[in-house]
DNA sequence: AATTTAGTATGAATCTAATTCATAATTTAC
DNA sequence: GTAAATTATGAATTAGATTCATACTAAATT
């Protein structure tokens, strides 16, 4: 026995408008290809569905039962239609972010928190501890945006660009660098760097200037709290290099030295990648407009 | 966008046996009939149902939803199916029943009682007042079976014998006609005569004896309860013909005389006419099996 | 009661969609 | 890196749905 949508909509479509004559208009058919499909359905269920030699056809008892059933089911699919079609447009969905970037914390948060207020139906989440293999989560949609530095040319997913911003070293206001122009790699050596709790080859200043140079700190210390690196930093426990966009929105800078890296000074960018396929989701573009907002907004020191 | 319940099945299938390949048995289609598939539901939807480059394929967070969908929605769809089984086996149904024959409500309110312990599936009820266009109101379907003690020649309809009956005159032990050994239609020109309140072409008194032969009796009287057309025929307010088993079966008939109707005796018989198609369906065989032992014990003298 | 009209059924032809077969392309496991 | 397993694809085939023309039937009309 085989039913269909189809045929519950063809048997729907015949009682709510009175005949097959009048249904063929609403479900785009001829008489003759309705008709053929009752035989169809009539043959399948075994049963007479509508009252043999009636003009107009009038439903059996059996029919009815069909109807009932045509009534609950076909509303179901209908909400599936209309779900899908929200979650392709971007009206709803997930956005699960991994962050490559552990001081990101510091605007994605806003971000996300604005985000919910424009897309109540998109179920916005951080997802932790995949941070290293991010793209990897990405193309296997544990996640659906990944925050990076690092953009890759690849097929399948897109890395749209946030903004740029510098990797600046810290110290206390004391401290013999200091008085430098800027901070070299070499200057590391005897320091001790205090850095957020990640793999070093993660941080900007390892993977951009100590690792190159084949330099290793003194001793590094780890810290998960931004304003209690800075607490460690302003009483002299160590340096630390932390994105400029932070030490601008933070407060209790007033301790601190700020001194660009290298002579010439490094500076990244930021990325948002996420599947091709999604991008033009209205909750992506949202989010990535937020995000430009969001930053320009921190950056702009106090 | 168009989605058919094949589709959800599909979809399904692959995410409980885990692989497209495993799906391809229960669903009974090739591997490559499914994979065509798939891309004509992920065309339709707009959206990844799986996600791509991966082996065995996994689900994405939008086919979760599909999945989500054709679990509410395809066992509805097989509940439908089975309801049809039973329907279309008479497991389950509906039996509307119109009687010609005022007399039977005294046989068929106890049929009816232990058909529904039989069946407490079958929706079973007395349709009153279409009695005299009871074959009909069959065709319509109106109701499902008519008991009726004129059986036609019909395409559509098949009528099952349920007992033979005379129709039996009575009178009180000191009527007159009390004497005679059978009575004729020109006995009742000058008799009043108590019929249960239907058109008299349905009495099988007129419409076997006294319309053919072209006679009216004094007066008719018409009274509803069979019980009491035999207490006013016992005190001599007129004469009635009942069926011989209404006679067996009821009490207080100590004070009336029984006649034969003409010399040779009237009988008739009743039918349960119902339509062909439903004629196999269990309900309806255990009603006429039901019917026939309950007419047997009440034809019994006690 | 006969005739017209509206509605439904049917068969053959046509068109569309689904499936198969053969094979390519990928991914995963070893 | 190779073999094994799995999925994708294109062309040919097959099955299914639709159309067209027309027959049939019930209901309405006269």
């Amino acid at each position: 026995m085989n039913i269909e949508l189809k045929h519950l909509r063809i048997i729907l479509a015949i009682h709510e408008s009175g005949s097959v004559q009048k249904a063929t208009e609403q479900l785009n058919m001829t008489q003759s290809a309705v008709s053929h499909q009752l035989r169809y359905i009539k043959d399948q269920l075994g049963v007479d569905i509508f009252i043999p030699e009636t003009r107009p056809l009038k439903l059996s008892a059996e029919g009815l039962e069909l109807i009932d059933a045509a009534r609950r089911i076909l509303p179901e699919v209908e909400k599936l239609k209309s779900r899908f079609i929200d979650l392709k447009s971007g009206q709803t969905g997930r956005l699960f972010i991994a962050i490559e970037c552990h001081a990101c914390f510091e605007w994605l948060f806003p971000v996300l928190n604005l985000l919910r207020e424009h897309h109540s139906n998109v179920d916005i989440d951080i997802k932790p501890g995949l941070a290293f293999n991010a793209i990897e989560a990405l193309k296997n949609e544990e996640v659906d945006l990944v925050i990076s530095a690092d953009p890759e040319k690849l097929p399948d997913v897109r890395f749209h660009e946030l903004f740029t911003y510098a990797p600046t070293f810290i110290s206390a206001k004391d401290h013999p660098l200091a008085e430098r122009p800027y901070i070299n790699a070499s200057d590391f050596t005897d320091q001790t760097v205090i850095t957020y709790p990640v793999p070093v080859e993660r941080l900007d200043l390892f993977n951009q200037l100590l690792i190159p140079q084949g330099i290793e700190p003194k001793a590094i210390r780890q810290i998960e709290l931004t304003s209690v690196i800075l607490l460690l930093v302003g009483a002299n426990k160590g340096v630390s290099v932390l994105p400029d966009w932070v030490l601008q929105s933070a407060r209790d800078t007033e301790l601190l030295a700020q001194k660009k890296l290298t002579k010439s000074g490094i500076t990244r960018k930021l990325y948002a990648a996420v599947r091709t396929r999604d991008s033009e989701k209205l909750y992506i573009e949202t989010f990535l407009s937020l995000s430009k907002d969001v930053f320009s907004r921190l950056a702009r020191p106090r």
